[in-house]
DNA sequence: CACTGATCTAATCACTGTCAAGATGAACTT
DNA sequence: AAGTTCATCTTGACAGTGATTAGATCAGTG
């Protein structure tokens, strides 16, 4: 049965590529209608398939959300390495991959939640499935080890550094994300000075600002 | 038709206190089969009730899980104030606050899930639901002023340090849930040495050991 | 006692993830 | 060119979910 379409003509069979066909729809299910409404057979639909095609692409529906979630966190990469000019004192990088980091999770709320609730389930995975962070990670390292917070021979305390920025960041993020913080917002003349004062008083970032 | 147990005797058919057995039900589906099995219809089999019982109690799904939320939250809470001594110095007061958070959540992650998945949820609503919080927030608030890190006449500047902490205790939190940092942990010898050390790295809780 | 209102059950609906069986057609073989 | 193969997609089904409705049960009140 060739279903053809007066505008985009005949429907093939064979879809060309499904499985990029399918992370834009769940990118745009996603943008749309928030990550609770993000069910397989939603993008399915969005796809114009049927709810069972996407098991050839993707083993699992937490499949499906672990690409979603690599892609994001290639985005993640990417706009934290155009926020953060290389040639720009240590102290400003830190403190832009910082900032860097919170406006994405939230420009794009929906998806930094699929990442993180990916995260979360694949806790017995040891490191495999979290290989797309790594980027972003190592890029922070970097910034640390110019920064001269620590010394790169020191290695337990420069990895320990970064978590904490890690840790700093997700925190703020994940509030940011659901608490309005309102009334403190308008105090302070707006979001750009509250994020600021807040990271001020974390950890690097406080630390980059003092010494910087 | 009344079902009859030699063991526990009649079934009534009105339960007792159907809304407290249901919550305890919750909380044991939680622990024994995770967050993700936490549906409406297991809680109510868990409570030995038909899969629409609930709904008098509860309005929805998402009404129950604020309910084990802010359960969630007073439990925290009370584990919060019994791990610091408020006769201790300031200092050690805000780190056993910041510790104790962390090991709460590391001790019941799928209450703690629960919980922020909650709060994500309810974004829309202003800041009621928040409620629960509040008790936890306000010793966090009292420890640091007690420290002197801010002045209790900043209102600002006291709100911007609460919200950090809160932050980097949230972040840790969630990383130690689903990271393992295995590796990193061998070399510092265990993991309490680990907490401390990013504790050192975040923001007032490095101040505190810096100033102590 | 009868009545009322709260509490629970039974039956049902739309939706979900998942699977097995069959249909399709592009690419490879001969 | 014809036939075969095999990944891809569809159909149809199943169990489990949140939610609603109508009806059964029972405690307390008049």
């Amino acid at each position: 049965m060739k279903l053809t379409c007066p505008i985009t003509g005949p429907k093939p069979y064979h879809h060309g590529d499904l499985r990029r066909a399918l992370l834009e729809a769940a990118s745009r299910v996603l943008e749309r209608e928030g990550p609770n409404a993000l069910s397989l057979r939603a993008v399915a639909r969005e796809a114009g398939v049927s709810p069972a095609a996407p098991y050839h692409h993707f083993k699992d529906k937490s499949e499906l959300m672990l690409a979603i979630s690599e892609e994001g966190f290639d985005q993640l990469y990417d706009f934290m390495r155009q926020s953060s000019d290389p040639d720009a004192p240590p102290m400003e990088r830190v403190a832009a991959i910082g900032v860097a980091y919170v406006e994405f999770a939230k420009a794009h709320p929906s998806i930094y939640r699929v990442m993180y609730d990916c995260s979360r389930d694949l806790e017995s995975l040891p490191d495999k499935a979290h290989k797309a962070e790594d980027g972003a990670f190592s890029l922070l390292k970097k910034a640390m080890i110019d920064l001269g917070v620590v010394s790169s021979d020191q290695e337990v305390d420069l990895e320990l550094a970064c978590i904490a920025a890690w840790c700093a960041a997700h925190g703020l993020a994940e509030m940011v994300g659901f608490r309005q913080f309102d009334s403190l917002k308008a105090k302070m003349g707006g979001e750009k000075a509250f994020l600021a004062g807040v990271l001020s008083h974390l950890g690097m970032f406080g630390q980059a600002r003092n010494r910087g």
